[in-house]
DNA sequence: AAATGTGGCAACCGCCTGCTA
DNA sequence: TTAGCAGGCGGTTGCCACATT
């Protein structure tokens, strides 16, 4: 009738390893091996649950573990991974060598998520966030190519949303050059030049900024009006925007430089579970008719943490390639 | 200098699956 | 056949160190 028990849990100890602990489980296991778990800590001398010692072993002592920061390299993998496995840890360990699924599952929780949610990307579906933007104000701009344009890059990036803004601004106070009339064919190269005259181009490290300040600038824009909004001349656009961000510098058009970090809305599933990557941008025009815009403004902070993802076939975003997180902190 | 807050991480908890007696 | 355990896994907790007030 079934196994006996692993151990009398009772008078077990608990709590942190010490030293002689860790030096005895050591020595036990360079002798027998690991494995046979309930028989190890007694034949160890150890009053630890055989549970309590494969961790230990298999998430601290054992030899091929690396300790220390995680490399760059290391943390862009673990996010691929993560887009595809969620929270798989023990499988996304199995491709990171020297890493334990306890270690990355720390990692994430610690470090990876709280900067994913700082760069505006929902660290669930991997997609962007808009938590407090009032998505309305977007859908009735008067401008509309250019509210396509801060629909798109814009939303990871302030500053170029600045700049846009600025241009409205412009043309508010009857700024002929920069008449909107021409922003189809000649936006991107005003925006180019703006963004060269401010240096944009070289301060990778402030792309990626909170996403309230994002809708504060979005709040300044004036003078909304009703209008269509075309996503395929925001695509085109987003397209020589991306082509100018691409020049000499460290954008991917296209996105995906955390590789094929793209999705669109109609394959995240309403409780957040990823369901694919690769995803071309085929599916932008359908999906955006289908949106339901509603913004939990006073949501809890789970709902606002997992908003947004009925908005990705609106939007592509994009990651810096050579992004150094620790740079945007 | 002390109190309080915050972040990081090791370890535990509880559930699930597959195995075994 | 099946009850029940071992091992594996993801989620959570609690301690400790450091930062801030």
């Amino acid at each position: 009738m079934g196994r006996t028990p692993c151990c009398d849990k009772n008078g077990l100890k608990k709590g942190p390893w010490t030293p002689e602990e860790d030096q005895k489980l050591i020595q036990y296991i360079q002798v027998h091996g690991p494995g046979n778990w309930r028989n190890l800590p007694k034949n160890a001398g150890l009053q630890r649950c055989g549970k309590s010692c494969r961790l230990r072993w298999t998430n601290y002592l054992r030899p091929d573990i690396r300790r220390g920061r995680f490399s760059f390299e290391e943390e862009e993998t673990i996010i691929q991974l993560h887009s595809v496995l969620g929270n798989k840890w023990s499988a996304i360990a199995e491709r990171l060598p020297g890493r334990t699924d306890n270690e990355i599952k720390n990692y994430w929780n610690t470090h990876i998520r709280k900067r994913l949610l700082r760069m505006g990307i929902d660290p669930v579906t991997h997609s962007p966030r808009l938590d407090f933007l009032d998505l309305s104000l977007l859908f009735n701009s008067t401008q509309l190519n250019l509210s396509g344009l801060l629909g798109l890059q814009a939303l990871v990036n302030p500053e170029i949303f600045k700049l846009a803004n600025s241009i409205l601004l412009s043309q508010t106070h009857e700024n002929q050059e920069l008449s909107l009339q021409n922003q189809n064919s000649q936006g991107p190269e005003l925006l180019l030049q703006k963004l060269q005259q401010n240096q944009l181009l070289h301060n990778q490290s402030s792309i990626f900024q909170h996403n309230d300040q994002l809708h504060n600038q979005i709040s300044k824009v004036p003078n909304y009006t009703p209008q269509n909004v075309s996503s395929s001349s925001s695509q085109s656009i987003q397209g020589n925007m991306g082509s100018y961000l691409m020049n000499g510098q460290a954008f991917h058009e296209n996105v995906i430089s955390l590789q094929n970090y793209s999705y669109s809305a109609s394959e995240v599933s309403e409780n957040s579970t990823i369901q694919s990557l690769n995803n071309n941008n085929n599916n932008n025009n359908q999906n955006s008719q289908n949106f339901s815009f509603d913004t939990p403004l006073s949501g809890t902070e789970e709902e606002k943490e997992s908003y947004c993802s009925n908005f990705n076939s609106f939007m592509k975003f994009e990651i810096p390639e050579s992004l150094d997180f620790d740079d945007l902190l």
